[in-house]
DNA sequence: CATATTTCAGCGTTACTGAAATGT
DNA sequence: CACATTTCAGTAGCGCTGAAATAT
């Protein structure tokens, strides 16, 4: 990327550091990804119905901070490859209930491992307080 | 975006993080952009040009994080706004050299104006300090 | 009736790939 | 010859829009 060649007025540009690193951090991941066959959106998934359980394509979408019509199609490929049921919900007709199953749960570890060892890798030039730091940044930035 | 309601497994995770923050600061910035009828990137070249003075567009790529062949686009755009003038290097006949012109360093300023304003936007919930914590850990994790 | 959920078809931007053409 | 630069055509992923269908 040679970034290091940019102008000061990028070097210290808050959006354009945060769109570069993002850029780095998905060139990181997009291989764990890739080997999968999954896309990285659908760990996003995968980790909402974990730790939420069984819930509506409405509430993934917000959980996961995806749009609401790429969660149809996300699901759909889950849905093939094994990793999650979708029923509708008999409590409101036009709610479907995602929920994963003993597949989805085994795979949802290993790409746990795997994603972990890729923030390993993205930020391996800082220091552990520093990658709080930056977690603890990013989340305020980001209102949470 | 709703993310105070993502699992715990995302709200800590770097490269997701870094992602929606980049997302969000997109968001802020398109709208300057939007009404000034360029890309963002084009911004990156134009801040390249200003401070480098005139260069071929290899050296556009890498200064402004810029795919080699998405440049192209993006000067004969600029070209055609009047904001940069193309010539053949004559030490060099592979090279286009880019410059910029009268039209274009005014253009820049403004620019340069609204895309502060965009990051003072992106960065409301932080204090001085923090932004510059901010910068400077996402000029490590990129190894500026 | 207004509202919520899912689904579909399609768009714009972005980053990227592979290869040709030209020149050093 | 190996290598660098520009250009072109095309691809994939991503975020998003608008509207239809269904249900509350």
């Amino acid at each position: 990327m040679d970034l290091d060649r940019a102008p000061d007025r990028l070097r210290t540009l808050p959006s354009f550091l945060l769109n570069q690193a993002a850029l780095e951090a998905r060139r990181v991941v997009a291989e764990t990804f890739a080997g999968e066959g999954l896309y990285r959106s659908q760990f996003a998934l995968l980790a909402a119905l974990a730790e939420f359980g069984p819930q509506s394509q409405a509430e993934l979408s917000s959980r996961g901070g995806l749009d609401r019509s790429d969660v149809v199609r996300l699901v759909d490929d889950l849905v093939e490859q094994g990793l999650v049921r979708r029923t509708q919900d008999p409590a409101d007709r036009r709610r479907n209930v995602i929920s994963l199953n003993q597949s989805g749960r085994r795979r949802l570890r290993t790409l746990e491992r795997k994603v972990d060892a890729a923030q390993e890798k993205l930020l391996r030039s800082l220091t552990p307080a520093e990658r709080t730091q930056l977690v603890e940044l990013l989340g305020r930035l980001l209102g949470l």
